[in-house]
DNA sequence: CTGAAAGCGCTTACAG
DNA sequence: CTGAAAGCGCTTACAG
């Protein structure tokens, strides 16, 4: 196969401007002063050639890839495209390109791409990878930034995900004090989760704040899926236990909690309130619109690759990083529109 | 910045297999037969080494990235996840990598980040590049894959996209036939979408086979956007028009029309029947749930995917794939469950 | 502030 | 079937 490689290249933009290759890399990479002079010629030179420098040769050369990696368990659910959103407008705006590694595929992921040939650091979301492979990974001083899970304690790796606890002790605080709800049900989240454990903390601190006990009982399965969500919800009913409210640990299990519901012929929120947490985009238009508590979700994702690209660089990053939420009243908890 | 580069070369493989690098090459490649005798070694060699090439190194030399990009406008909206889902399944299985590119941005994109140095090949979604970049780049011999559009007629670009006259031909049938429809309203899509071209040449001849005529009044806009399609269905409702069902271009208009409806106290589908089109994840959830037509988005992308890669491969594909679609009857349209 | 030259790790004619 | 060598387009000590 012999493509025409027709572009011209950093030979072409010297021999024009009248200099060594060398001082148009300098130029390039703004890694040397050069005179104005010069700057000027490099500078019209690579404008009359439209000249843009290979990447594969940037990188053999220099050991970078400019390049960051989002590892991840599957493409799939409701944060995928926001949170891709707020990695891309960083990754564009700084001539960063990202690659995408999924890790729950039939083959194994070949950890090798993971490596600094590939890239030159990772965002890595939930446990897409084990605390070995991380450890690994950092061993050979690859960068990385945890999303929504914290690190490892003996890596102490950047995380930044959002603020859980407060908010949702706040949200269910709500249905206490405004609508008057004693026995409030938690969907919670899958096993391990991070983000459903602060959630749930937040839930009991609200009860135990309000002089409530906890009911063990009420604190079922959602698993962010609203088929569980749901099926949780029939057991409940059937089971003949009563309760006025339920806090979902997200959105979609709370779908699944007012499709139960409905199903039943309970009325939201007249009989029994409904929360969730992450304010989907669709939480507005369900049925009645939703009550949350609202993630910023692309935010998440912007600031974990802003952190990444500072380590690249060597800048120092702060190990921690909560971003806010808030909470959003709509109508499924009984406040009026 | 001196990061340490510790992993084995070709160099290495070659020194320890007692043959040249050329023969390394030949082997990782299966560019030349090899007596069985030097693959064995050169096989052992690699895994004793934990041998893996350098991506930028073979860039650079062979003049191929092993990359294919997706251009779109921006990453948003439901096709998106299931959208990647598929290329990626497929790129992950071919060891290719994927680069997204966004043409929207505030910064203009630079064309050159689409050439040959970045990418062996191109996914374009929509209108994301203009008929005369597209032109550019295939005169450049850049390959290039349409999703959910069609070619320039002097580029014969092959594309991939779903069925829609049919599928909406038989769902406005269905409302007419077993629901006793007759007056239909048509959400449109956005202005150029052709896959709303499509599905309103459906909704015509449907109507047309079954002697209604159409009333141009009552195709109003949709955008495929929740708040034109409440706002269009709230003026339709304001003008005193009457009509007893709503084809809505995609799902999230046909939940923008289920929102005015309700508003307005009209009850779906007893009232007003309500269709959809695309299957959205959360269609079975809505309220009703929501009748539509399944688009198969991860199966567009993968095909998408799949006749890219064998453009690159130069093997010869077929220059319009229709991918098929299947009406799914809930209870939006007045069908019991 | 600037240049000459080695080197990054591969692939690929060219020879045999 | 295999090897020696040039070359892909950059970056970066080393010198001056």
């Amino acid at each position: 196969m012999t493509t025409s490689r027709n572009a011209s290249t950093i030979r072409d933009v010297a021999r024009l401007a009248g200099v060594s290759v060398a001082t148009i890399s300098r130029y390039l990479n703004n890694s040397a002063p050069l005179s104005a002079d010069t700057a000027e010629r490099v500078q019209a030179a690579m404008t009359e050639l439209d000249f843009s420098p290979h990447p594969a040769a940037r990188s053999l050369a220099s050991n970078r890839t400019h390049t960051i990696g989002l590892v991840l368990h599957r493409i799939e659910g409701d944060f995928f495209t926001p949170l891709m959103e707020g990695i891309v407008s960083v990754t564009e705006s700084q001539n960063f390109n990202l690659l995408i590694f999924t890790t729950s595929q039939s083959r194994k992921l070949d950890m090798r791409l993971l490596g600094s040939t590939y890239t030159d650091g990772l965002l890595v979301f939930l446990d897409s990878l084990s605390d070995e492979d991380l450890s690994t990974l950092h061993q050979a001083k690859q960068p990385i930034v945890l999303i929504h899970r914290s690190s490892p304690v003996d890596l102490n790796l950047p995380m930044v995900t959002i603020e859980n606890q407060s908010a949702s002790k706040q949200l269910v605080s709500h249905l206490i004090e405004t609508h008057q709800r004693k026995e409030i049900a938690f969907l919670s989240g899958p096993k391990k989760n991070e983000d459903s454990f602060w959630r749930e903390t937040g839930y009991r601190q609200a009860l135990l704040e309000h002089s409530l006990k906890v009911d063990e009982s009420l604190i079922v399965p959602g698993d962010y899926d609203i088929l569980t969500a749901q099926s949780s919800v029939q057991q409940l009913l059937a089971s003949g236990k009563t309760f006025d409210a339920v806090f979902a640990a997200d959105d979609v299990s709370a779908l699944g909690a007012l499709t139960a519901l409905k199903e039943a012929g309970i009325e939201v929120p007249a009989q029994v309130s409904v929360v969730g947490f992450d304010d989907q985009r669709l939480a507005p238009f369900l049925n009645p619109p939703l009550t949350t508590v609202h993630a910023p979700t692309d935010m998440v994702g912007s600031t974990a690759a802003d952190i990444l690209l500072k380590m690249i660089r060597n800048s120092e990053v702060q190990s921690e990083t909560l971003l806010p939420t808030k909470m959003v009243l709509r109508q499924s908890c009984g406040c009026k529109k």
